[in-house]
DNA sequence: TCAATAAAAGACTTATTGTATCTATAATAT
DNA sequence: ATATTATAGATACAATAAGTCTTTTATTGA
């Protein structure tokens, strides 16, 4: 079990995207180049994090993206489950009549590292580094 | 990213092992049989249990597994790991010149649900049930 | 209005991993 | 000896990850 390398690209972009300014977009081709990765798959990342209203994209001449206004909001659960997807790490498949008692232990594990996840935002990042 | 089938498979054989004597061992095409997989197939988690020490096995006629004689202490971590492997779930992938503050929240975060699962042992599972 | 720029979308390819199965070999009780 | 049972290796298939290519759509500056 992985983290996928979209969830890295997806949360150093949005890094990226907090160091720049908030008006002026930055463009997808920049962004791809610093992590050594193609505009166009980035870009398909990209787009599922415009689709969770976390970023905003500018198309046309000096286009690009950009944080949303929100951005003091954004957690690091927020862009994981925008890639990853938000269905439960651990799935029992074995067919119990009751509940199954695997299942609940590994969700209260699954929740106290979404409960990290969650209280750590973004900007938290920035804060650091000065 | 999610956890794979033969965690699953794991766990639910070391719960049913939990249930069966400690010292009459039981056969792999019975514990496939109960969870709809192939005896091979289980057969083959099984023996990273074994290598990990967690059960021990009998071959020969009435042969099969049984837990080996530390069961108290199995917690599901363990048991996880060694399916798994212990690699970290985030690894970091640009080149940084200083440490990934990224990777270090996502760490902090694997660490909450790590220590979740370290502290719940199997044997908590039959207590519950009584 | 037109051409250049840039994101969005869809079809497609390739690599990796998960999920098995089959066969052969080694160990053991009767 | 033989039937039984785990172990190991080779192999096959499916699903997912990771990425490319091409076309379409939207926007801007000239």
């Amino acid at each position: 079990m992985k983290f996928t390398k979209a969830t890295n690209y997806a949360l150093h972009t949005m890094l990226a995207l907090i160091d720049n300014s908030p008006v002026k977009p930055i463009g997808v081709q920049q962004l791809a180049e610093i992590q050594g990765v193609s505009p166009t798959y980035l870009s398909k990342i990209l787009t599922r994090l415009v689709k969770a209203g976390m970023i905003e994209s500018v198309s046309g001449v000096n286009g690009g993206y950009r944080l949303s206004r929100k951005k003091d909001d954004i957690t690091f659960l927020d862009i994981i489950q925008a890639i990853e997807g938000n269905a439960s790490l651990f799935e029992c498949n074995f067919v119990h009549g009751e509940e199954c008692l695997i299942q609940a232990v590994m969700k209260e594990a699954e929740e106290k590292m979404e409960s990290h996840l969650k209280n750590t935002k973004l900007t938290d990042m920035v804060q650091k580094k000065t």
